[in-house]
Order: structure tokens, then sequence, then C-alpha cells
DNA sequence: GCAAAACATGTAATTATTGACATATAATAT
DNA sequence: ATATTATATGTCAATAATTACATGTTTTGC
């Protein structure tokens, strides 16, 4: 899934890992999560198997950035993917359920502790989607760049149709954290009228 | 996080890999996912750490079933980690929420299809939940069995006191779905509006 | 001026997960 | 009877993901 969400990125620009980490950790991150080391090496497979291609930015004397391009065939297996429409359920993968449900061996107390703590990261996380302002980064950053003044008209991106589908993303992310701190709230409270 | 789960399940009783396997695909696998192929090997391996020890059932002359039992080293090993508290927010992952964030490239009907498609699949899966029914289930099976009845007092597992625990992961099941639901339809709405 | 924190870029080892391959029995439907 | 489906048990190869190790630069605070 990694390669995907790089191809989907390094379909707007070419960018450097660094970049897409950071893109990620503030976007698609919030769905599925991946650690520097991973992208790394995953740019690094895409690129033996054609999907990108690379260059070094020489314009820093001390560092050695590599930026990444997307290919044509990286482009079309992009398309490709996006094509096949998913028939199953995304499988969900939550260790605080697990934890949960073999609760019986623990303490009361114990569980609310971990139940009142999370609680608060979700707290947390749900404020920083609702900080997250989708259009000033649409009407900004990558469509004024200078990269994409130079690309050719066949290439140019709409940023404000993809920022329709972020915005969906997010809307997702707001109705979650707000389900998971009900869910929550109604759960400490039954553990501690027990 | 397997290893944690077939513990769990072991520390009510003895069982083979089918046993889990079937267990797990009607209860924790809702919230963490495992293939048969995962189970046979983890026990395996779990087998080898000393955490389980295994015995040949032979009652039956031509299947040979592997039938796991929990150590203490494997009881303390699941209590250890029962005892440290989760201090971060379980990463989601979610495919459908990837495509959507990059359905820029593709046809709003395409979009549209693949959005219907999983409200059908959610619908079907909140219609799995809520004929869950724990309580009927506590109140039989394991408590009865030929198992428990011989497991000395220590050892006696109150089902009713799990069941609560099993009901609070059910309640996030129905509210997940039911949120899912309503951000398809929202979302659904919107895209047919373009 | 200097220490600490944040930025930036990777590799390596391990573990976890998935998907494919394999096999055999038991139960059910036609 | 026999074909199909469900039950039951595993191995193996390939990918994916995590954790630890490693290194150097830039920025910020004191």
């Amino acid at each position: 899934m990694l390669k995907y969400i790089l191809l989907g990125f390094l379909n707007y620009q070419p960018m450097t890992g660094y970049d897409l980490k950071r893109l990620i950790d503030s976007s698609t991150g919030h769905f599925w999560h991946a650690y520097h080391s991973q992208i790394y090496t995953t740019l690094r497979k895409m690129e033996q198997d054609g999907l990108l291609t690379s260059v070094i930015d020489d314009s820093d004397e001390k560092l050695e950035r590599r930026i990444y391009q997307i290919t044509n065939l990286g482009q079309s297996i992009l398309k490709q993917w996006l094509g096949k429409s998913l028939t199953q359920l995304p499988p969900s993968k939550d260790g605080l359920l697990v934890r949960l449900f073999f609760s019986g061996l623990r303490s009361p107390a114990e569980v609310l502790n971990e139940l009142r703590f999370q609680r608060q990261l979700h707290q947390q996380q749900l404020e920083v989607y609702q900080q997250i302002k989708i259009d000033e980064y649409a009407a900004q950053s990558p469509v004024n760049s200078e990269f994409t003044r130079q690309t050719p008209p066949e290439n140019y991106i709409d940023f404000e149709r993809e920022a329709k589908f972020w915005h969906m993303t997010l809307e997702f992310g707001l109705s979650y954290e707000k389900m998971y701190l009900n869910w929550l709230n109604e759960t400490i409270a039954k553990l501690e009228s027990l």
C-alpha cells in the first residue's frame, strides 16, 4: 500500500524521501502509517522496478538530497491500482480492543487508567484533525511551485479537485475520533460503576 | 499481537489451532485479523519458546489434532503484557481512505461505485455484529466444558466477568460500523451532487 | 560560543503478515 | 454413488512493517 501512497504524492510533483515522510505524517499517515525507514527502502525498491527515477540535488553543498520523480510506468501502475475497486472490508487492527477483550485478568483500576489515557490521546488527535486546513494548503504550495509552473499543461493537477477528496478523508478522521471518544466515555462509565 | 491473542484464548482452556482460528474469526478477528497460516506457525514458535505445550489427540483415529495448552511462562507473559498499558494511539490502516485520498485521478462514477459497494459491506458487517450473542456464548460452552470442570479452583475463569469486556469490544464494533455507514452516506451524497 | 533539539538520510536485523501451495477427511446435496 | 462444500492442518516463499543502529547538518535557546 505504501507504494501507491508514494506514487500518489510523486504524481503531484518530484520530491525527496523526507518531503514524502513529512507529507505522509501530516496526511495519509493518519490512516496508513509508515516509518521513515520503510519509506526510504520502498523508494529504492520502486526505483529498481522502474516506477521512479531519482537525481541527486547538488544545490546544497553539504546535504545530499535524492529527488524522486514518477515515471510513465509508475503513473500507469498508480492508475491501474485505482481502477480496481476494493471488494472487501479493510481489515482493522486495534491493539487496544485486543487488550480490552482479555482484560478480565486485570484489575478494573488498571483498565480504567489505560482507557483514560487513550481518551486523552484521542482528544488530542481530534484537535489535530480540527486544526488541519486543507483549503489553504491546496491553494498555495504545490500548485504555485516552481516545478508546477514548468510542467506541460497535460500534467497539470487540479488541486481544488484533489482537495475535495482530501476533505472527505479528513471528515472520516473527525467522525472516527468523535466516535472513539464517545465509546471510550461510555466504556469508562461502565467500568466506574462496577 | 497475535501471540497475545493466542495466549489469551489458551488461558481459558487448551485448544487446537483450528479451534483458535474459529474463535478468532468470530471475535477478536474483527479487530485483529489473522490467517490460519499465521496462527499455526505462531503456535509452533510459541511452543518452541516455552509459552505453550502441545499433545496429539488420538481419540480420533484418522485426524491428528494437536492440542495446545498454555504454560506458566505463557501465563506470566500474558499478564506482563496486559500490565503495561498502551501509551500511544493504535495506528490505523484503511486502504479505502488511501484510495479516496488519491481519487482525483478517477472518474466520479468509479469512486461512487466503490463507495456504494463498501456501504453494502459495512451494512453486512453491522448486521454481523448485531447478531452476536455474547451472553449465550459465555453462559454455555467454555465454563461447563469437561476441561473446565476438571481444573483446580485457582484456575477457574469467571466468564461473566470476561463477557463484560467482550461486550465492550462488540459495542465498539457497532459504533464503528454505524459511524462508517454515516460517513459513507455523506460522502456518497457529496459525490452525487458534483 | 556551545549544547540541545530538530532536521535529514539512510542501512540492517528482526518480526509479522500475506498469499500460494498442499493434503486429507467429513458432511451434505443431487 | 459421487460431486461439492466445509472442516481441518499444515508448510513455504515473498512482502511488509517494525525496531535498532548510524551519521551528519541546521536551527534554536541559553
